[in-house]
DNA sequence: CCGTATCCTTTTAGATACTG
DNA sequence: CAGTATCTAAAAGGATACGG
């Protein structure tokens, strides 16, 4: 497991520690590589495991599978195995998933306003 | 300086590298404790240092101003000092600070409904 | 092709003590 | 009261090698 941010919200979750929505939500999506990766799931569709290396290719093997299967585990992403030889396996995006996207529109909106402005001022 | 998101994403942005418009704004509310500190601020107007140390017991006072720091480097929260003795220092949201203020209610809002829903799947 | 395990380096964050 | 510096323990993340 990596994150203990994600850790630590789930267990309040448990414990009915129920002051953490927005860390809630937070925690989902944070993670270095998140966002991206439900941007391109969620806007152009379905990707195997090595597409999205190629789509990152700064990205680590190892951090792009805990990405995944952080986002897995908390029923953003679907894991699809076809049982082909080489083995295929596809990640989508879940309905719940789809909900995170507006959130993640936002975010992109305001943040090329923020980085023209910051233009701006230099 | 402690987040190393935040560090390459202000990297990315003086190299005009502009393809992190997302990756902006998370790297803005990122961070254990922000979204609350925003939250409080946003909603409840400007607090001290000390009122922050007791809304949040188990922060530590490094995290704190670390946190307050790098929101004040973002142009999210202002620190204001006022010349008493002993020292008195305010904490408040800028104008943009508060334009994050909707993302942070949708991050609420989607939360709570998705609680809701792992309650209603245990 | 996809995923896991191990090793090892770097980074993080708490505790503590100190300054204006 | 507010903030900094140092030290230390814990954790994250890259590289690599191996298994299905």
């Amino acid at each position: 497991m990596s994150d203990p941010l994600r850790q630590e919200i789930r267990e309040r979750i448990q414990n009915q520690d129920y002051h953490c929505e927005k860390e809630y939500t937070l925690s989902v999506i944070s993670g270095k590589w998140k966002i991206v990766i439900l941007w391109h799931l969620g806007v152009d569709g379905p990707h195997r495991f090595s597409e999205l290396q190629k789509l990152f290719p700064k990205i680590s093997h190892k951090m792009l599978t805990n990405q995944l299967r952080e986002l897995i585990e908390d029923g953003i992403v679907h894991r699809e195995v076809y049982p082909e030889v080489p083995p295929k396996v596809e990640y989508s995006m879940t309905k719940v998933g789809m909900t995170l996207l507006p959130i993640v529109e936002m975010m992109y909106a305001w943040g090329l306003k923020r980085i023209n402005e910051i233009k701006q001022e230099l």
